[in-house]
DNA sequence: CGTTACTGATTGTATATTGCAAGTGGTTTT
DNA sequence: AAAACCACTTGCAATATACAATCAGTAACG
């Protein structure tokens, strides 16, 4: 954001995540618990090229939605996280998520985590978002029952299992 | 979308949406009342290039955002208007509205109007909606009182008005 | 009728970004 | 010691973008 083309907070928010890859990065962290470079290659449904992710991880640092750490386990291994920007990004995903399933040709098993949070509403959102700020930004977590992580986890391996 | 990176919601959302300048245009559509290409092109605040406006047009009507039809006033001029299922990405406004202005250095005029449609709220939302049906898709429209779209402009002309 | 301006674009050119394959130096596992 | 894994980086071709100039068909004006 060096230069930016307008103060107007869509032009600004699409400055910063306005292209093909970065809401995928984030939205792989938030949902599919991805925190490593590998994970991030490896297990996209997308498939994203390395230079790209490299580049967007940095960016994305750069611009306060992510930080990195040395993983403790690894010498080499680099771990992100998000930061309190970023889990606030929580809504745009459900809304965006919402607005595709209903538009656009979506497949049902990867449709279904997407319409367990539009159906739980707000309550459900900031739920997971306490679940991510445990997550990421460590700070201490209360609850009882499943996790809404694991709600969304096991709604997407039964429709998996449903399909085939 | 000829071709297709993955079926997910979010994913096929940002294959439509997901560049600098489709959203751009849909906002000045949407809360700028614009409706031909010069106007796109020349009241930008952002400043769009012209070939990206005619490639971007192009695109937003074959993807279903967008009809195009002849202004009988110049046969020469083409009006746009929007669909339903961009009429339906108003929530994704709020909602990149209100994360601009909670996290990004927005410009105080460009953002009141962001602030009145998120404090608003879906009854707010839901007569917008309704008012721009009727503006593109002809629908008819009863309503009492100022109209939403003249209580945004208000705003703004006020918040211009104030700073100077 | 002739000039001028305006319409929605298109074309040309330079630069920036992207996608893909391969490679880097180092670490851990076997 | 060899193989696999780690987070990236590099080289290169393809694509997207920015910016300026240009186009032909109206329309308004004198």
């Amino acid at each position: 954001m060096v230069e930016m083309r307008s103060g107007c907070p869509i032009n600004l928010t699409l400055e910063v995540l306005g292209d093909r890859w970065s809401l995928i990065i984030l939205r792989d962290m938030m949902f599919g618990n991805r925190r490593h470079f590998r994970e991030l290659l490896n297990r996209s449904e997308e498939g994203i090229a390395s230079n790209i992710l490299a580049d967007r991880l940095k960016r994305l640092t750069r611009d306060g939605l992510l930080t990195r750490a040395d993983d403790p386990s690894h010498k080499q291994k680099a771990i992100y996280s998000l930061t309190e920007k970023a889990i606030q990004l929580l809504p745009l995903f459900v809304v965006m998520g919402a607005w595709g399933r209903r538009h656009l040709p979506v497949t049902h098993e990867l449709s279904v985590r997407a319409r367990l949070l539009e159906e739980g509403g707000p309550d459900m959102w900031n739920a997971f978002m306490d679940e991510l700020r445990a997550a990421h930004l460590g700070l201490l977590l209360e609850h009882e029952g499943p996790t809404v992580a694991e709600r969304l986890q096991a709604t997407y391996q039964a429709a998996l299992a449903a399909r085939g």
